[in-house]
DNA sequence: CTTTAATGTAACCAATATAGTTACATTAAA
DNA sequence: TTTAATGTAACTATATTGGTTACATTAAAG
Protein backbone atom coordinates (compact mmCIF):
# COMPACT_ATOMS: atom_id res chain seq x y z
CA UNK A 1 0.00 0.00 0.00
CA UNK A 2 1.28 3.16 -1.18
CA UNK A 3 1.14 5.59 1.83
CA UNK A 4 -1.42 8.66 2.64
CA UNK A 5 1.95 11.08 2.18
CA UNK A 6 1.00 11.14 -1.48
CA UNK A 7 -2.57 12.03 -1.02
CA UNK A 8 -1.78 15.00 1.20
CA UNK A 9 1.05 15.93 -0.96
CA UNK A 10 -1.22 16.55 -3.65
CA UNK A 11 -3.87 18.27 -1.10
CA UNK A 12 -0.49 20.77 0.06
CA UNK A 13 -0.04 21.81 -4.05
CA UNK A 14 -3.79 22.19 -4.44
CA UNK A 15 -4.22 24.23 -2.28
CA UNK A 16 -0.95 26.44 -2.44
CA UNK A 17 -1.58 26.66 -6.39
CA UNK A 18 -5.68 27.87 -5.11
CA UNK A 19 -4.32 30.31 -2.72
CA UNK A 20 -1.58 32.40 -4.91
CA UNK A 21 0.87 30.67 -2.49
CA UNK A 22 -0.23 32.29 0.39
CA UNK A 23 -0.93 29.58 2.66
CA UNK A 24 1.07 28.75 6.39
CA UNK A 25 1.81 25.01 7.35
CA UNK A 26 -1.19 25.96 9.96
CA UNK A 27 -3.39 26.38 7.62
CA UNK A 28 -2.88 23.38 5.11
CA UNK A 29 -2.94 21.25 8.36
CA UNK A 30 -6.49 22.70 9.63
CA UNK A 31 -7.97 21.48 6.32
CA UNK A 32 -6.04 18.00 5.95
CA UNK A 33 -7.25 17.63 9.60
CA UNK A 34 -3.88 16.87 10.91
CA UNK A 35 -0.37 18.51 12.80
CA UNK A 36 1.23 21.35 10.99
CA UNK A 37 4.79 19.52 11.70
CA UNK A 38 3.56 16.19 9.35
CA UNK A 39 2.25 19.18 6.91
CA UNK A 40 6.12 20.42 6.94
CA UNK A 41 7.25 17.06 6.76
CA UNK A 42 5.87 16.47 3.92
CA UNK A 43 6.79 20.02 2.54
CA UNK A 44 10.33 19.29 2.79
CA UNK A 45 10.57 16.13 0.47
CA UNK A 46 8.52 18.31 -2.19
CA UNK A 47 11.25 20.89 -1.58
CA UNK A 48 14.04 18.56 -1.97
CA UNK A 49 12.51 17.24 -5.06
CA UNK A 50 12.23 21.17 -6.54
CA UNK A 51 8.42 21.23 -6.17
CA UNK A 52 8.06 24.05 -4.21
CA UNK A 53 9.95 26.29 -2.33
CA UNK A 54 9.56 28.30 1.26
CA UNK A 55 11.71 30.13 3.57
CA UNK A 56 12.01 30.11 7.44
CA UNK A 57 10.25 33.19 8.70
CA UNK A 58 8.17 33.92 5.65
CA UNK A 59 4.53 33.13 5.00
CA UNK A 60 4.25 31.58 1.26
CA UNK A 61 5.10 28.52 -0.66
CA UNK A 62 6.28 29.00 -4.19
CA UNK A 63 5.70 26.89 -7.22
CA UNK A 64 9.05 26.25 -8.65
CA UNK A 65 7.28 25.02 -11.96
CA UNK A 66 4.00 25.40 -13.50
CA UNK A 67 0.90 23.68 -12.07
CA UNK A 68 0.28 22.35 -15.43
CA UNK A 69 3.61 20.82 -15.31
CA UNK A 70 3.19 19.16 -12.41
CA UNK A 71 2.25 15.28 -12.40
CA UNK A 72 0.95 13.08 -9.95
CA UNK A 73 4.10 11.16 -10.70
CA UNK A 74 6.32 14.09 -9.55
CA UNK A 75 4.40 13.94 -6.41
CA UNK A 76 4.28 10.30 -5.98
CA UNK A 77 8.35 10.22 -6.99
CA UNK A 78 8.94 13.15 -4.26
CA UNK A 79 7.37 11.42 -1.11
CA UNK A 80 6.95 7.69 -2.07
CA UNK A 81 10.82 5.93 -3.08
CA UNK A 82 12.77 9.15 -1.90
CA UNK A 83 15.78 6.36 -2.10
CA UNK A 84 14.27 3.02 -3.23
CA UNK A 85 12.60 3.66 -6.71
CA UNK A 86 11.36 0.05 -6.75
CA UNK A 87 7.05 -0.66 -6.40
CA UNK A 88 7.67 -4.56 -5.91
CA UNK A 89 10.25 -5.92 -2.79
CA UNK A 90 11.71 -8.96 -4.07
CA UNK A 91 12.89 -12.16 -1.93
CA UNK A 92 16.20 -12.00 -1.79
CA UNK A 93 19.11 -14.47 -0.79
CA UNK A 94 17.15 -17.53 -2.25
CA UNK A 95 19.33 -20.46 -2.44
CA UNK A 96 21.28 -20.56 -5.96
CA UNK A 97 21.66 -24.86 -5.69
CA UNK A 98 17.98 -24.25 -6.86
CA UNK A 99 17.22 -23.33 -10.32
CA UNK A 100 14.16 -21.46 -9.48
CA UNK A 101 16.22 -19.78 -6.59
CA UNK A 102 18.91 -19.02 -8.86
CA UNK A 103 16.88 -17.41 -11.46
CA UNK A 104 13.61 -16.22 -9.90
CA UNK A 105 14.63 -12.49 -9.37
CA UNK A 106 15.80 -12.09 -12.82
CA UNK A 107 12.63 -13.27 -14.45
CA UNK A 108 10.52 -11.49 -12.48
CA UNK A 109 12.63 -8.26 -13.20
CA UNK A 110 11.17 -7.31 -16.94
CA UNK A 111 7.05 -8.05 -15.84
CA UNK A 112 7.27 -5.88 -12.32
CA UNK A 113 9.37 -3.40 -14.13
CA UNK A 114 6.66 -3.44 -16.64
CA UNK A 115 4.21 -3.35 -14.33
CA UNK A 116 5.62 -0.31 -12.35
CA UNK A 117 6.51 1.78 -15.50
CA UNK A 118 2.75 1.13 -16.44
CA UNK A 119 1.63 2.69 -13.10
CA UNK A 120 3.76 5.38 -13.08
CA UNK A 121 2.74 6.41 -16.80
CA UNK A 122 -1.23 6.90 -15.92
CA UNK A 123 0.16 9.03 -12.63
CA UNK A 124 2.05 11.32 -15.01
CA UNK A 125 -1.18 11.66 -17.13
CA UNK A 126 -2.80 13.55 -14.65
CA UNK A 127 -1.68 17.02 -13.64
CA UNK A 128 -2.15 18.99 -10.01
CA UNK A 129 -4.06 21.45 -12.33
CA UNK A 130 -6.76 18.97 -13.43
CA UNK A 131 -7.04 17.75 -10.00
CA UNK A 132 -7.78 21.51 -8.66
CA UNK A 133 -10.58 22.22 -11.78
CA UNK A 134 -11.86 18.82 -11.07
CA UNK A 135 -11.98 20.14 -6.88
CA UNK A 136 -13.61 23.56 -8.38
CA UNK A 137 -16.00 21.96 -10.82
CA UNK A 138 -17.25 19.52 -7.96
CA UNK A 139 -17.72 22.83 -5.95
CA UNK A 140 -19.48 25.18 -7.98
CA UNK A 141 -22.27 22.12 -8.92
CA UNK A 142 -22.48 21.62 -5.27
CA UNK A 143 -22.59 25.19 -4.58
CA UNK A 144 -25.64 25.74 -7.04
CA UNK A 145 -29.11 25.16 -6.25
CA UNK A 146 -29.88 21.51 -5.34
CA UNK A 147 -33.28 21.82 -7.70
CA UNK B 1 6.19 -0.79 -1.44
CA UNK B 2 4.34 -4.11 -2.16
CA UNK B 3 5.73 -7.00 0.42
CA UNK B 4 7.91 -9.91 -0.83
CA UNK B 5 4.97 -12.26 -0.38
CA UNK B 6 4.07 -11.79 -3.56
CA UNK B 7 7.20 -12.96 -5.11
CA UNK B 8 7.59 -15.73 -2.99
CA UNK B 9 3.89 -16.76 -3.85
CA UNK B 10 4.82 -16.87 -7.55
CA UNK B 11 8.42 -18.96 -6.47
CA UNK B 12 5.74 -21.01 -4.26
CA UNK B 13 3.65 -22.09 -7.92
CA UNK B 14 6.72 -22.01 -10.13
CA UNK B 15 8.73 -25.03 -7.63
CA UNK B 16 4.94 -26.31 -7.81
CA UNK B 17 4.53 -26.15 -11.52
CA UNK B 18 8.15 -27.53 -12.69
CA UNK B 19 8.14 -30.89 -9.68
CA UNK B 20 4.22 -31.70 -10.85
CA UNK B 21 3.05 -30.69 -7.58
CA UNK B 22 5.54 -33.43 -5.60
CA UNK B 23 6.63 -30.57 -2.93
CA UNK B 24 6.46 -30.01 0.53
CA UNK B 25 6.91 -26.85 2.65
CA UNK B 26 9.71 -27.70 3.93
CA UNK B 27 11.66 -28.19 0.23
CA UNK B 28 9.96 -25.07 -1.00
CA UNK B 29 11.44 -23.19 2.49
CA UNK B 30 14.83 -24.57 1.35
CA UNK B 31 14.47 -22.68 -1.80
CA UNK B 32 12.95 -19.29 -0.54
CA UNK B 33 15.59 -19.43 2.09
CA UNK B 34 13.32 -18.93 4.75
CA UNK B 35 11.16 -21.11 7.36
CA UNK B 36 7.92 -23.29 6.38
CA UNK B 37 5.61 -21.25 8.52
CA UNK B 38 5.74 -18.87 6.28
CA UNK B 39 5.74 -20.86 3.54
CA UNK B 40 2.34 -22.24 4.76
CA UNK B 41 1.13 -19.11 5.82
CA UNK B 42 1.53 -17.86 1.80
CA UNK B 43 0.16 -21.38 0.77
CA UNK B 44 -2.78 -20.67 2.46
CA UNK B 45 -3.58 -17.26 1.01
CA UNK B 46 -3.46 -19.05 -2.13
CA UNK B 47 -5.84 -21.81 -1.30
CA UNK B 48 -8.28 -19.40 0.01
CA UNK B 49 -7.98 -17.49 -3.39
CA UNK B 50 -8.82 -21.07 -5.40
CA UNK B 51 -5.16 -20.96 -6.67
CA UNK B 52 -3.82 -24.22 -5.05
CA UNK B 53 -5.12 -27.07 -2.96
CA UNK B 54 -3.13 -29.09 -0.11
CA UNK B 55 -4.10 -31.02 2.51
CA UNK B 56 -2.63 -32.62 5.86
CA UNK B 57 -0.72 -34.71 6.07
CA UNK B 58 -0.32 -35.53 2.44
CA UNK B 59 2.74 -34.18 0.45
CA UNK B 60 1.69 -32.17 -2.53
CA UNK B 61 0.07 -29.41 -3.78
CA UNK B 62 -2.45 -29.26 -6.75
CA UNK B 63 -2.80 -26.07 -8.74
CA UNK B 64 -6.73 -25.06 -9.09
CA UNK B 65 -6.02 -23.61 -13.01
CA UNK B 66 -3.95 -24.65 -15.70
CA UNK B 67 -0.40 -22.92 -14.60
CA UNK B 68 -1.01 -20.55 -18.29
CA UNK B 69 -4.42 -19.31 -16.76
CA UNK B 70 -2.81 -18.52 -13.82
CA UNK B 71 -1.40 -14.71 -13.64
CA UNK B 72 0.43 -12.36 -11.92
CA UNK B 73 -2.43 -10.42 -11.41
CA UNK B 74 -3.94 -13.56 -9.63
CA UNK B 75 -0.75 -14.16 -7.27
CA UNK B 76 -1.09 -10.59 -6.60
CA UNK B 77 -4.62 -10.34 -5.90
CA UNK B 78 -4.08 -13.39 -3.61
CA UNK B 79 -1.49 -12.08 -1.13
CA UNK B 80 -1.83 -8.98 -1.57
CA UNK B 81 -5.17 -6.72 -0.51
CA UNK B 82 -7.21 -9.78 0.40
CA UNK B 83 -9.43 -6.99 1.57
CA UNK B 84 -8.87 -3.38 1.11
CA UNK B 85 -8.26 -3.63 -3.22
CA UNK B 86 -6.61 -0.75 -3.01
CA UNK B 87 -3.24 0.15 -4.00
CA UNK B 88 -3.70 3.62 -2.47
CA UNK B 89 -4.17 5.51 0.94
CA UNK B 90 -6.49 8.28 0.46
CA UNK B 91 -6.13 10.43 3.94
CA UNK B 92 -10.14 10.63 5.31
CA UNK B 93 -11.26 13.00 7.83
CA UNK B 94 -10.54 16.27 5.77
CA UNK B 95 -11.95 19.84 6.93
CA UNK B 96 -15.24 19.85 4.87
CA UNK B 97 -15.69 23.36 5.43
CA UNK B 98 -12.73 24.12 2.96
CA UNK B 99 -13.17 23.27 -0.54
CA UNK B 100 -10.21 21.00 -0.77
CA UNK B 101 -10.78 19.09 2.17
CA UNK B 102 -14.36 18.55 1.06
CA UNK B 103 -13.50 17.55 -2.81
CA UNK B 104 -10.16 16.04 -2.87
CA UNK B 105 -10.75 12.32 -2.40
CA UNK B 106 -13.25 12.47 -4.79
CA UNK B 107 -11.45 14.43 -7.66
CA UNK B 108 -8.00 12.12 -7.12
CA UNK B 109 -10.73 8.63 -6.93
CA UNK B 110 -10.18 8.41 -10.84
CA UNK B 111 -6.48 8.92 -11.47
CA UNK B 112 -6.15 6.58 -8.96
CA UNK B 113 -8.09 3.98 -9.75
CA UNK B 114 -6.74 4.10 -13.40
CA UNK B 115 -2.80 4.25 -12.20
CA UNK B 116 -3.83 0.73 -10.04
CA UNK B 117 -5.67 -0.63 -13.28
CA UNK B 118 -3.17 -0.08 -15.52
CA UNK B 119 -0.70 -1.85 -13.05
CA UNK B 120 -2.78 -4.85 -12.44
CA UNK B 121 -3.27 -5.36 -16.55
CA UNK B 122 0.11 -5.26 -16.66
CA UNK B 123 0.48 -7.53 -14.13
CA UNK B 124 -2.09 -9.63 -15.74
CA UNK B 125 -0.22 -10.36 -19.03
CA UNK B 126 1.83 -12.36 -17.22
CA UNK B 127 1.77 -15.73 -16.45
CA UNK B 128 3.29 -17.48 -14.16
CA UNK B 129 3.72 -20.33 -17.42
CA UNK B 130 5.62 -17.63 -18.76
CA UNK B 131 7.56 -16.92 -15.90
CA UNK B 132 8.78 -20.43 -15.40
CA UNK B 133 9.96 -20.43 -18.69
CA UNK B 134 12.11 -17.77 -18.75
CA UNK B 135 13.48 -19.00 -15.47
CA UNK B 136 14.13 -22.55 -17.61
CA UNK B 137 15.29 -20.95 -20.29
CA UNK B 138 17.85 -18.79 -18.41
CA UNK B 139 18.96 -21.96 -16.60
CA UNK B 140 19.75 -23.83 -19.53
CA UNK B 141 21.61 -21.00 -21.11
CA UNK B 142 23.84 -20.67 -18.33
CA UNK B 143 23.87 -24.82 -17.58
CA UNK B 144 25.84 -25.16 -21.11
CA UNK B 145 29.32 -24.36 -21.82
CA UNK B 146 30.51 -20.78 -21.22
CA UNK B 147 32.20 -20.68 -24.63
C1' DC C 1 -2.95 -50.09 15.13
C1' DT C 2 1.07 -47.46 15.65
C1' DT C 3 4.41 -44.59 13.89
C1' DT C 4 5.78 -41.13 11.01
C1' DA C 5 5.52 -37.01 8.69
C1' DA C 6 3.09 -33.33 6.55
C1' DT C 7 -0.26 -29.43 6.64
C1' DG C 8 -2.95 -25.70 9.00
C1' DT C 9 -2.79 -22.32 12.28
C1' DA C 10 -2.06 -19.82 16.37
C1' DA C 11 0.92 -17.15 19.30
C1' DC C 12 4.84 -14.59 19.86
C1' DC C 13 8.77 -11.50 18.68
C1' DA C 14 11.83 -8.09 16.29
C1' DA C 15 12.27 -4.78 12.86
C1' DT C 16 10.38 -1.28 10.15
C1' DA C 17 7.13 2.26 8.42
C1' DT C 18 3.70 5.53 9.23
C1' DA C 19 1.51 9.34 11.33
C1' DG C 20 0.87 12.18 15.34
C1' DT C 21 2.91 15.16 18.81
C1' DT C 22 5.95 18.29 21.21
C1' DA C 23 9.72 21.21 21.28
C1' DC C 24 12.88 24.43 19.73
C1' DA C 25 16.41 26.76 16.85
C1' DT C 26 16.45 29.72 12.92
C1' DT C 27 14.78 33.30 10.26
C1' DA C 28 12.54 37.45 8.63
C1' DA C 29 8.95 40.80 8.79
C1' DA C 30 6.37 44.15 11.49
C1' DT D 1 12.57 44.08 19.71
C1' DT D 2 8.69 41.38 19.19
C1' DT D 3 6.13 38.26 16.70
C1' DA D 4 5.33 34.48 13.95
C1' DA D 5 6.57 31.20 10.53
C1' DT D 6 9.56 27.43 8.78
C1' DG D 7 12.87 23.48 9.36
C1' DT D 8 13.89 19.71 11.93
C1' DA D 9 14.76 16.61 15.63
C1' DA D 10 13.03 13.49 19.06
C1' DC D 11 9.68 10.68 20.88
C1' DT D 12 5.40 7.88 20.82
C1' DA D 13 1.63 4.72 19.30
C1' DT D 14 0.09 1.76 15.86
C1' DA D 15 0.28 -1.43 12.06
C1' DT D 16 2.69 -4.44 8.90
C1' DT D 17 5.99 -7.67 7.76
C1' DG D 18 8.70 -11.66 8.26
C1' DG D 19 10.75 -15.04 11.32
C1' DT D 20 10.13 -18.47 14.91
C1' DT D 21 8.18 -21.99 17.82
C1' DA D 22 4.65 -24.97 18.98
C1' DC D 23 1.02 -28.03 18.34
C1' DA D 24 -3.40 -30.06 16.79
C1' DT D 25 -5.05 -32.48 12.80
C1' DT D 26 -4.62 -35.59 9.22
C1' DA D 27 -3.29 -39.43 6.31
C1' DA D 28 -0.01 -42.68 4.62
C1' DA D 29 3.30 -46.38 5.62
C1' DG D 30 4.79 -50.09 8.24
Amino acid sequence: MISSRFTVAVHILALVHINNGNVTSDYIAASVNTNPAVIRRIMSMLSKSGLIASHPGVIGINLQKPISAITLLDVYRAVELPETKELFTVHQNTNVQCMVGKEIQQALETPLTEAQRQMEQALAHTSIESVVADILHRHNNEAGSPS
